[in-house]
DNA sequence: GGCTTTTTGTTGTCTTATTACACTTACTGC
DNA sequence: GCAGTAAGTGTAATAAGACAACAAAAAGCC
């Protein structure tokens, strides 16, 4: 058992149902999941928090499929651009999408403390975003929302 | 005359503005507005756009205040602190604020064709993000806020 | 099979950011 | 004023993150 975002899951269905998923999506789109692609997803999906590029490549590593940094940012930027992974631009770092296949604008809760990121969604459409932007003119392609605080762990452990 | 946000405006009194009004902020809270930290803010000023590091560092070296990064970094990283300046996770840049004073969670809309960048605000405590992390246990501290798209400007010229 | 497109392997480099340490300046209490 | 302490600066070196470019291999198509 591992944490999902927060709170406890069946960690191994997790993994399987992500890739399955992927490949699926792939699959109807004609896109490729190769290995590696599908590998490092596996690898994000695993460990359930933000990696950097150099972790998941040195995992890559140690597998032997790929052993320079273009391999593994090849492979994130795949999935990240068809939704199977965003990366979070506060930690420099990816993490695999638990929302995959649905259109969405990702918000992320990131712990100071711990570093796990728990993902959830907003509508960017009923905020004041979407009035404040309409107001200058400005269209809104893509959201980021990343919020630091503190995780209900490290909540505890703080109070402990 | 240039650009404010996407609006026009006086620019030489915002630059002296800015910097008033971060020198009083400092001498209340018994900070210190060095040479090199008020020098930096006129430059983010001057620029209103996101800078990166080495930008800013480039004006400083010119000019015979520091030439090496951490002179840069330190001072970003004290302008950012202090709410004189924020960092655009997404650009790996550096802007100054245009709603120094208020405590306020500052949402940027950026032009994915010409980079700039406009700030607004919104109440987090108001959205669906505050009842989903209340939702968790997490509690909140900052959120960054970036939605990427294209300016006013950048629409017309498209259209054209 | 031959052709095109996509993906991978690899080298090298570039940008962004930080650690570490010496030195200087500013504040504090006496 | 002046020691003692804290804060800030100068500098070198290096870590971390990211990507451009090109060659080789694999996949998809006719």
């Amino acid at each position: 058992m591992s944490a999902f975002g927060f709170t406890s899951h069946d960690h191994a269905a997790c993994i399987s149902a992500g890739v399955a998923q992927a490949a699926t999506a792939c699959q109807a789109a004609g896109l490729q999941f190769t290995p590696v692609r599908r590998r490092v997803l596996e690898i994000l999906l695993a460990e359930h928090r933000a990696m950097g590029a150099y972790d998941v490549l040195e995992h890559l590593r140690r597998e032997g499929l790929g052993s320079q940094p273009p391999v593994a940012y090849r492979a994130l930027d795949f999935l990240v651009k068809n939704g199977f992974a965003h990366k979070i631009e506060r930690l420099n770092a990816f993490i695999a999408c638990t929302r995959s296949g649905k259109d969405h604008a990702p918000v992320f809760l990131i712990c100071s403390s711990c570093a796990s990121v728990m993902e959830t969604t907003w509508e960017p459409g009923e905020s004041q975003l979407g009035v404040a932007a309409d107001a200058v003119g400005f269209s809104v392609n893509a959201v980021v929302v990343e919020a630091m605080g503190t995780c209900p762990a490290c909540r505890a452990d703080i109070g402990r």
